[in-house]
RNA sequence: GGCGUGCCUUGGCCU
């Protein structure tokens, strides 16, 4: 039974959801992990029609249950429908809250995704960073920067994330004071160097832009760092025109 | 013992 799920796990991974089915279906007798695995599945190709049947077919619901639901529905923009199957559970463990938290985010729901955040018992590194980021979105950077405060300095993804917020709210010297003071080992991670193109492209600055993508190690340069420069010139161009 | 969240940086898909 145990060889089935991970079968089932793996496939889903891989992106088969027809041959999951398969060893679904062939399995002589199904746990709720089986259940769930298989709940996973749909969830992972957005069938939220699919998904929901499963779900309402899964007895007993454990906690990954209701989480990997909570998820679908989030991840497809049921946000309410998300939130009633999280008010059910009692306690919810890290992930679901994780899982609630940044599926308001992703809704734009800054405020509610903050509540739930300081409803919170114990936040983790991972809420931090969800949270941090859902500020950045919304440049809301006295909250990311609360946030950054409080995190790991040695994590390039907080520093993007307080880099964008700053960018997104139209303070990109701030941006580029932050960005210089980072960590020497951010200096061989490509997403740092993107980040602050971003923000110089967004911006409008498009000779720094420039600059910085040429002073970056052309090893890391990946197709991010020059899209996003060339994305800043196009919305140059539709300006002018 | 096997199942649920990774986040950040450009764009695309979906809304």
């Amino acid at each position: 039974m145990i060889s089935f799920t991970i079968l089932i796990s793996c496939h889903t991974q891989y992106g088969d959801l027809d041959l999951a089915r398969d060893f679904f279906d062939q399995m002589p007798e199904k746990d709720t992990v089986a259940w769930n695995s298989m709940l996973q599945a749909y969830v992972r190709h957005r069938d939220l029609v699919s998904a929901k049947e499963m779900f309402d077919a899964i007895a007993p619901k454990t906690l990954v249950t209701l989480t990997t639901m909570i998820r679908a529905y989030a991840q497809t923009g049921h946000i309410d429908q998300a939130r009633e199957i999280f008010d059910t559970i009692h306690h919810p463990d890290a992930i679901a809250w994780n899982i609630m938290i940044q599926g308001y985010c992703d809704a734009g729901s800054i405020d509610q995704a903050r509540i739930l955040f300081q409803r919170m018992p114990d936040p983790d590194a991972f809420t931090c960073s969800l949270m941090l980021s859902g500020f950045a979105a919304m440049g809301l950077v006295d909250d990311a920067k609360a946030l950054f405060d409080r995190s790991r300095q040695e994590d390039p993804v907080a520093w993007n994330s307080m880099i964008t917020a700053y960018a997104h709210s139209g303070r990109v010297e701030e941006a580029k004071f932050l960005f210089d003071q980072r960590p020497d080992h951010h200096k061989h991670v490509a997403s740092s160097w993107n980040a602050m193109i971003a923000a110089y492209a967004e911006n409008g600055h498009l000779v720094e832009a420039a600059g910085l993508l040429e002073a970056m190690p052309p090893a890391i340069q990946n197709e991010i760092s020059w899209n996003t420069l060339l994305c800043g010139f196009v919305s140059r161009d539709m300006l002018d025109q």
